[in-house]
DNA sequence: ACAATAGTGTCTGTGAGACAGTATTGT
DNA sequence: ACAATACTGTCTCACAGACACTATTGT
């Protein structure tokens, strides 16, 4: 997440083929290695990123797909909130941040990798508690809210959010601080709780809306 | 699906590793080879089994998973109706169809890409018409129901069931035959409509029960 | 007649979505 | 005062689940 916008993390290839093109970043993986080591190796080469929590996401076997050869390739997962600033290493020219709407077009099936991983992503916003990942350590309910309309890409009621996300045990901890410096009543702060799936689950909306549309509610209330 | 039962194919080794033992069956990829048409060509090699539709499902490379060396799996997934009779072929003693409740325990990590593949055709069937694939061509809404509750290890209100699946538009389409020869009314029988995914989606019961136990009731209507 | 199955209808509780109103802050 | 944000409450519609009833078959 970077003001407001989720984007993923790309890299400028130094080598052939497709050099100079944006990608995901990746490599090799080495005989002694685990897949999760060697991706986490990676990641720490190509743009100096530690410590990121890596879910096994998909595999990617399609013949051509690597102009070089019957390349098989495991792609993982990573969410991040946005205090990180990727750096540039060895295989890699540059390593920036964008925004995923933007992304293509980008090197190999790495469009195809980028539309699956954020259909996947998508559906896991509502069962798990996934989007705390990409909030600060301590968040208002109110960034939660904006990191599930980036993802979901829609406007989502503020208020029935609110009811719902806090009636979910075990999703969100309160804490006794209050975010403060913006205009406006001082937001309390939560952080994750214990809980690793959400039950109730915090669904998408999926109809096109029954007695509206969409819109939030600009106007202020009665005096 | 054999005998209102959820079953999964299973092969006896020949060679050791795990010499005897049931496993899922599989094998190595060649050099010029797609990864699925070599699980289709592994899964004929030793079950006989041709023609079935095949879904990538995941990967296992936890190192030690295989006392061989480094190997890396790509697990697939195809459901069939109970119609297939399984023979075995060249690396395999036998091959049967298992209840996959009494499966464990298997060789490797077997049992665990079979509890991982389970939980994930569970989630499946709510969302795509999957289930249709485990009925014959021509099938009764009971049938699928059937498939539903040995999937879910439920049970389902035969008449709720009945109604929210026939409400699901392009998930059935009925013809103009019935089932006949067991006692009772003539059931229609349908097919497979056009639907890909299925909306609104068919979820399994998530909350214990609001009013009283998931018990069909039995007694017949008052005179 | 009776049991078993298929199909339809009704009732109720829960929850999503829409929206009003109040409280608290900075400008 | 006013704008912006946080929080709570109410209303309505849709639907899942529970269950009653009718129709059609075989024994």
């Amino acid at each position: 997440m970077r003001s407001d916008d989720l984007n993923i993390l790309l890299v400028q290839r130094r080598k052939a083929p497709f050099k100079g093109q944006w990608a995901l970043p990746g490599g090799g993986v080495k005989r002694t290695e685990d897949l999760v080591d060697a991706a986490r190796r990676e990641l720490q080469e190509e743009t100096g990123i530690r410590h990121a929590q890596l879910d096994q996401r998909g595999i990617y076997a399609t013949p051509g797909r690597d102009p070089r050869g019957h390349v098989i390739s495991v792609t993982w997962l990573a969410l991040l909130p946005d205090l990180t600033l990727p750096t540039a290493g060895s295989d890699a020219k540059a390593a920036c941040w964008r925004p995923v709407r933007d992304a293509a077009p980008l090197a190999f099936d790495h469009d195809e990798i980028v539309r699956d991983s954020l259909e996947h992503v998508r559906g896991r916003l509502e069962h798990t508690p996934m989007a705390v990942d990409l909030c600060v350590v301590e968040f208002t309910i109110t960034e939660l809210r904006t990191v599930y309309e980036a993802v979901w890409n829609t406007q989502l009621d503020r208020r029935n959010f609110h009811r719902r996300a806090l009636r979910i045990p075990g999703f969100l901890d309160r804490t006794d601080r209050y975010r403060i410096g913006s205009t406006g009543a001082p937001a309390p702060l939560y952080t994750r709780g214990n809980a690793d799936t959400l039950h109730p689950p915090l669904l998408r909306p999926r109809r096109p809306s029954p007695r509206s549309n969409p819109t939030p509610d600009g106007q202020g209330p009665k005096p």
